[in-house]
Parts: structure tokens; sequence; C-alpha cells
DNA sequence: CACACTTATCCACTATTATCCACTACATAT
DNA sequence: ATATGTAGTGGATAATAGTGGATAAGTGTG
């Protein structure tokens, strides 16, 4: 299982480490695709497996789950580590999820998520306030 | 069940003792995360569990659902102990319940509380004269 | 076919983290 | 009252992980 948040370096050449406690249980190859709210998805093999089957369970007909397909799948790439367990992240991807240099990677149970730091630094923050609202709420 | 209130201290390494009389009921490792009023919250492998069973159901495709996961597993860390009931708390933890120095520990029945000494001391004095008020009323 | 350019593999440095150990304070017991 | 044990705090050293660069291999083009 994958959680907590992670802060690491897209260096010049796209690579990207992933958290060293991780790399057991990814595998020797990855799935990275584009995610929703402008970041990107990692999947181990199984997880994008289980991914594909909810996709097949889509109305594809239907063009919003077809363009939706079109998205995750054109844009899912099959990545191996390095020796030191760095992955290269796609020109098309980087730029996709606008990523710089400083890059957040966040556990999610089954994935991982990539972020642009500025990107997450906001977006939590934001997400820390409503959870902390909402509670007063009750 | 854990119950009462300690007081310890961060060292520079963002280490952080637990009390000692809880360290069996703890486990060899725990969940740390984000709490409501930007306090940390530590639970048992078996109580957290619990916990995200009750998210287990959530529609993630759905940008609040899908926010909420983010802030609950992004924002949980598995941490074990030092050979002297230690863990060390993630650099976004800390900042995220603006931990100092000084630190609360208060048990909470099926899990911890890690409060920032100065905002824990503000909040229960507010607390306790709630209480008084109210009783006032009766 | 040679050259330039991109991509992959390998290696080195540095910073961070984990492990181990020491000191002090408090409590209990002899 | 002194000794003994336990817990909290702090620091030193060793191991690991993150980052960046260099070299080698592959690819495409003129």
């Amino acid at each position: 299982m994958f959680t907590g948040e992670y802060r690491y370096k897209i260096d010049v050449k796209k690579r990207l480490a992933m958290p060293a406690k991780f790399r057991g249980e990814l595998g020797v190859r990855v799935i990275i695709t584009k995610g929703i709210t402008k970041c990107l998805v990692v999947y181990t093999k199984k997880s994008w497996q289980d991914m594909l089957k909810k996709l097949g369970g889509l109305p594809i007909t239907e063009p919003e789950a077809r363009g939706f397909a079109r998205v995750i799948l054109a844009g899912a790439m099959e990545v191996s580590f390095d020796k030191l367990g760095r992955i290269l992240i796609p020109d098309y991807l980087k730029k996709y999820a606008g990523l710089e240099k400083e890059v957040v990677i966040c556990g999610l149970n089954k994935e991982l998520e990539v972020w642009d730091a500025k990107r997450w630094n906001s977006y939590i923050t934001k997400q820390d306030e409503n959870m902390n609202k909402s509670e007063k709420a009750k």
C-alpha cells in the first residue's frame, strides 16, 4: 500500500526517483499516464490491469467515456527503472502535468501520483482547509 | 485504550518519543497522519485498517472524494520505532500541525493525537471554559 | 557512410537518514 | 540516603538514498 508525501527533483534528463521504500512493491516496470487534476499517475502492472478493467466497463459508445479512455490510454507509457530506482518521464507527460524541477510524489493506496510541487502545495493546503472547515460544521 | 496528556520534545532530527506505557499497545509500527484542527493522529495498524474501511466506498473519480482521499492517504505515513521508542515525524506533517519543539501527546481511546504545546494550551483552556460555561447554564 | 544528436547505462559525490551509544533526571527500592 | 533501574533527550558515526555528470550505445539524417 502506498501512502505519504515525498519530494524529489526531476533532473535535466527528465529522470525522477521513486521513493526507495516503494521500489519492491512497484516491480521492475510501471505504467505512467495522465491523471485527473493535471497530475501524473503511476500504476503497478497489477493496478494497471485493474484500471483497464474499469475502463472496459465504461459505455464506449458515449463520446465522453470514449474521450476519457483516449486520454488515459494514449497517455500511458510503460517505463522501467534504472539501477538507482529512477524512471524517465516522457516529454508530453511532463508538459501535461506542468512539471518543473521540484516534484511531489504521493501515495494513494494502489497507485502513486506525481505533482509539480507548487501546484501540489496550493492544492493540498486548500484541501486541508476544507477538511478542517467541514469538520467544524458538524 | 489510550488516555491522558503527555509532554515531550521533538529534537532537531524530528524524533518524538511515545509515552512508554503505550509502547506495547502501539506495536512495532504505527500510522501517523493529518488530523482535524491542525494536529496529527497516530493510529495503530488495526485502528488504521478500520479507518480505511470507512473510506473504502468513496467514488474516487469524483473530485471531492478524490481530494479527501488525497488528504488522508497522501497525508499518512507508516513509521516504526527506534530502539528507544521514538518515531520520526515527516517534514510535511510537522509543518501541517505547526509543531515546534514542545509537543503534547494525548490519548483518545483508540488513537493518539499530537499537538504543538502552545496550540494545545490555548485550545484546551478554551474548551475548559466552554465546559464550565455550559455547566453554569444548567 | 559519416556525422550529429538523442537515449541509455554507469559511476561519483553529497546530503540525508538510520543506527548506535552516552548522559541526565526521576523514581523506586533496599 | 544511596544504589539501581527506567525513561527522556541529545549527539556521533555508519549506511543509504538522491542528485548530477560522464561515458557508451543507439538512431536518424545529410
